[in-house]
RNA sequence: UCCUCAGUAGCUCAAUGGUAGAGCAUUCGGCUGUUAACCGAAGGGUUGUAGGUUCGAGUCCUACCUGAGGAGCCA
């Protein structure tokens, strides 16, 4: 038995690793568990060639290694050359697996330490997985050990008779959520959950959790407190891992469309001199003894950029200090703004639905399994589709006033009013023009109704409520400095914004979408808590 | 800030004002195909805190603390 160490610097021992397997050991794998655990962060280097590692057998530093059939290999220094070249190509030949984490480490397919969720491209061979322990299962000389790596389950068996003492001793030991290497041939076995199983060979653990102090989340239930206090273990569940590859999907989606159709990424600064709307509740930060606070949108200086490139987006964490106590808000929450030159209310209303639409269309496409996983019924997200329902805030009324709501002219939309709206379709519903006297001091008014102003809400179905806002922007000066005065908003903090206004104004609009409330929705969840690794609350800052 | 509900074993929950219980987790034993495995046994408690009523309080009363849901406000 040898061992292959990873000493720093040793160049070109990354193409070693791979001429001693071809010289000195045709038909032998060097498995995973084999390596030092130094090794494994430098294979991981981008450049094979100068992957730091060299060899030993376990007698010293630079002893060399002793091969079973008693060869050598030679010395480092004649190893450089044309000789790494040919064993690169050797490789080359030799890589035939699909599979990405294998090609990755430059080793074909020899060295196989796949991904679970690529396990099905080994079968028949022997391979090295580096997981954790999610569950155990002992039948007397027999033990399954399921085992999870971050893209998948996978149900490893251990026979009493078919490995080592210890090998079978090690098995018992692992506990919950122990991280381990684990060794043994893949076969196709429709007992086992996912459909592949390994025969083990070798266990290796790397950090067993002792049972006095075992890991707090158990298979079964737990309660909201107790599993948001170990929020940080929490997240190694089946269903939060779920459901942060959809909140993945969600952004990847939205990045993509926008930049598909030509929207330029513009970021907007975190930290503000002072309210962005005037409305809301804001965390104060000491800025240099100077009082500044995080931003609540990055709506205005978007405006800005627009004006600049045209069509931008913002993407970033906004911050309410808003002390809400519901399931639809968060303090700390992520939002995407685009905002576009010379768009109408119409415009931004066109931009709203197909933005939603292709979001949703791709994570039906592409994470129809972690639906399933949180047993969410597509249908409703199937639904979703252009044209959305357009109906102004004055029909708004009607309907809610039908289906019971005593809400007067005025008034906004508390969240009952807005499940009980978007009950009344199967897609999400836009509503348009609400009072001026509720929105935003930039909001432009409709010319034909000047006490409504040109905005919309995007209300998702199934009585999520709303998860886009927006609309056109004022575009006069003199309107925009009267709303100022008239918000008791001080004109020179809003000088530079003004000045959008004092040259080349052009009519312009966007709108912002909350990512925790999209990904809430197409969940199906029943919180937004869940849609983000950490959430901050009212009353929740750690971990 | 206001309203409602809850706090009992590591976790999830029971317990008519009268001996503090179960499941899971943990430990030990059994089982060669388990699927949140199963079977047997063991350990594990200042019932959120402080007062009060009562012969007697997990249970009733008061205050406080912590959490959850909602209102207002918002994405």
């Amino acid at each position: 038995m040898f061992r292959v160490e990873c000493r720093q610097p040793v160049p070109q021992a990354g193409v070693e690793i791979f001429e001693l397997l071809s010289d000195g050991l045709p038909d032998r794998v060097i498995l995973w568990s084999e390596i030092d655990v130094e090794a494994r962060g430098v294979q991981r280097g981008r450049d094979r060639e100068h992957a730091d590692v060299a060899v030993d057998d376990g007698a010293g530093p630079d002893a060399g290694v002793q091969l079973p059939n008693g060869g050598r290999p030679r010395n480092r220094k004649s190893r450089r050359g044309p000789q790494r070249r040919d064993a690169r190509t050797h490789h080359e030949q030799d890589h035939i697996s699909p599979c990405r984490n294998c090609a990755w480490l430059g080793l074909g397919a020899r060295m196989t330490t796949p991904y679970i969720e690529d396990i099905g491209s080994h079968v028949g061979g022997e391979v090295t997985v580096r997981c954790w322990l999610h569950n155990k299962r002992s039948s007397g000389k027999l033990r399954f050990l399921i085992v999870r790596d971050g893209t998948g389950y996978l149900q490893a068996v251990v026979f009493k008779k078919s490995v080592p003492e210890a090998t079978f001793a090690a098995a018992g030991e692992l506990t919950h959520e122990s991280s381990l290497t684990i060794t043994g041939t893949v076969r196709a076995d429709e007992r086992a959950p996912g459909g592949y199983e390994m025969s083990v060979t070798a266990i290796e653990p790397l950090q067993i959790i002792p049972p006095e102090d075992a890991f707090p989340i158990t298979p079964k239930g737990h309660g909201v407190e107790f599993l948001m206090d170990k929020r940080h273990l929490w997240l190694r569940s089946t269903r939060q891992r779920a459901i942060l590859r959809i909140r993945h999907e969600v952004v990847r989606a939205a990045r993509e469309f926008l930049d598909d159709d030509g929207f330029t990424l513009c970021d907007t600064p975190i930290l503000t001199p002072a309210a962005c709307e005037g409305t809301t509740t804001l965390f104060p930060v000491d800025y240099f003894e100077e009082e500044a606070f995080l931003t609540q949108s990055g709506q205005l200086y978007s405006e800005a950029t627009a004006m600049a490139l045209g069509r931008v987006y913002n993407f970033g964490p906004t911050f309410r200090a808003e002390k809400s106590k519901t399931r639809r808000h968060l303090t700390e929450f992520w939002m995407v703004e685009p905002e576009v030159a010379y768009a109408t209310v119409d415009d931004v209303m066109d931009l709203a639905e197909r933005f939603v639409t292709h979001i949703v269309g791709r994570v039906l496409e592409r994470r129809l399994d972690e639906l399933k996983t949180l047993e969410r019924d597509p249908a409703p997200l199937e639904a979703v589709a252009p044209p959305f329902p357009r109906i102004a805030y004055d029909e708004a009324l009607d309907i809610l006033r039908t289906k019971g709501s005593d809400i007067e002219w005025g008034g906004d939309f508390g969240g009952g009013d807005e499940t009980l709206l978007s009950e009344a379709f199967d897609r999400p519903v836009i509503v348009h023009r609400y009072p001026s006297s509720i929105k935003a001091f930039y909001m432009e008014p409709d010319p034909e109704r000047p006490e409504v102003a040109l905005c919309l809400d995007v209300l998702a179905p199934e009585g999520y409520g709303e998860i886009i806002g927006g609309g056109q922007r004022t575009s006069s000066y003199a309107l925009l400095a009267q709303r100022l005065d008239e918000h008791g908003l001080d004109r020179e903090v809003f000088d530079w914004y003004l000045d959008l206004r004092k040259f080349g104004s052009v009519p312009h609009g966007g709108f912002g979408m909350g990512v925790e409330r999209v990904v809430a929705w197409i969940c199906g969840l029943d919180h937004v808590r869940e849609t983000i690794p950490f959430p901050r609350m009212l009353y929740r800052l750690r971990p």
